[in-house]
DNA sequence: CATCTGCCTTGACCTAGATCAACCGTCTGG
DNA sequence: CCAGACGGTTGATCTAGGTCAAGGCAGATG
């Protein structure tokens, strides 16, 4: 592993607040992957091996049925840190991973990650935490898909996309291929564009990639977003 | 507490493993709260101050609207502790809880278990763990929601309420409100109703509260069950 | 015992969003 | 330069499941 990957796996939220000589152990053991667009990073219902931390680029966590129909359960973006139940419970993976666009992840092997685990109290709170915020992520998209319409979806997306703007207007450039982020959001592809087109009704011009919206705040209206995201 | 209690909360997946001394200490600063059918527990957006532990009945956890649209994300039963995401991450609750029958309920006071959490790794052990297998019944919830239609889930819930029996008849004696599960299944009472119907194709009988499954396996196969649950 | 209230079921209807098919840019490789 | 291939849009249609309204039934209450 690269001392760049190193550092770049030092300011992920799982790794952030882990002594350096934990990191380095485990950094010594794993190694970086880059894989391309398309590329299957394991399969649903197969054994955990390495804990996958994303350095550079997007993946999507899909589930599958038995008839090979598949759904994105979560797009993990650069930092992110999966799947760590499975290996904490020794359990089969409950999902596929794809890559979504060409990614560089660091694959940290199970065993001496359990050990770790084991052994330093610092890095079993760091995955306590780690697990806590995406326990978060996942109640905050059940409650999405269970009472939110998908005109009110996209919009919420469009909205955590400019969380750092409060009100007025915002310029998104979604860089995500659209079919991932419906699918993300539990739609389809047709019925994104649809939404995009519903939601000039609340000041949202749409150009190909790139997205105005006139007030943020009045989005967030439409959206019904609680804050608590 | 009383000593019974004490006992139950040890049996807990949550204290299972944690060491007898850490758990007294625990309970010592803890009470009990025996809340009847529809108390709130606590409300969506509040503070965390208690770690809440099921100890007998059943709880559901309820996102809103800002508009006062609800739904129930996960149902609670005897032996959960819930919230501990928003205790450990000092967060707003994500949700409210709701009684929905008369439920005892173990209050552990969010400050001292912090405190615990961070001096006694077991504790944060179990923690972590217990949010790994809350993180996989989410996980398994999104894909139910995106991947399989209302009579599928009604079938994949049956089929896991017998899990004991592999294949051949079975009974079930359902003790929860209809509407309860209809609505922890993302679908409407009457479309529950439907459901329950629609299954006699795939050899379920139900009257009232009781339902004859003809083959457990020849549901699962129509629910589409994956083995991983 | 009669009434009421809450839970469930059933039927008629409607709508959000999926599906299917055609089409249009843009990018890639020959 | 042309031919695909790919991603996105648009329109027409279909359907799962929600909504609304009307009973039915059982347990609580007078």
């Amino acid at each position: 592993m690269k001392a760049s990957d190193r550092a770049t796996l030092g300011r992920t939220p799982m790794f952030r607040d882990v002594p350096p000589e934990i990191c380095d152990r485990l950094a010594i053991g794993a190694f970086v992957q880059t894989l391309p667009k398309g590329a299957l990073l394991f399969e649903q219902g197969g054994e955990a091996e390495f804990l996958h931390v994303l350095l550079e680029g997007r993946c999507g966590l899909v589930g599958a049925r038995s008839d090979g129909e598949e759904c994105v359960v979560e797009i993990m973006h650069a930092g992110s840190a999966f799947i760590l139940p499975a290996i904490l419970l020794e359990a089969p993976y409950l999902m596929s991973a794809r890559v979504l666009e060409t990614s560089r992840i660091a694959m940290i092997p199970a065993g001496p990650l359990r050990r770790a685990l084991d052994q330093e109290p610092h890095l079993m709170r760091a995955a306590a935490f780690d697990l806590a915020r995406y326990w978060r992520i996942l109640v905050q998209q059940i409650k999405d898909l269970k009472l939110r319409s998908a005109h009110e979806r996209v919009a919420a997306h469009l909205s955590t996309m400019c969380r750092q703007t409060a009100a007025g207007p915002a310029v998104l450039n979604l860089d995500q291929e659209f079919r991932s982020i419906a699918a993300k959001l539990g739609m389809t592809p047709e019925s994104w564009s649809r939404s995009i087109r519903q939601l000039e009704t609340v000041g949202v011009r749409s150009a190909g990639r790139r997205i105005e919206i006139e007030d943020v705040a009045r989005l967030r209206a439409f959206a019904g977003v609680d804050g608590l995201q």
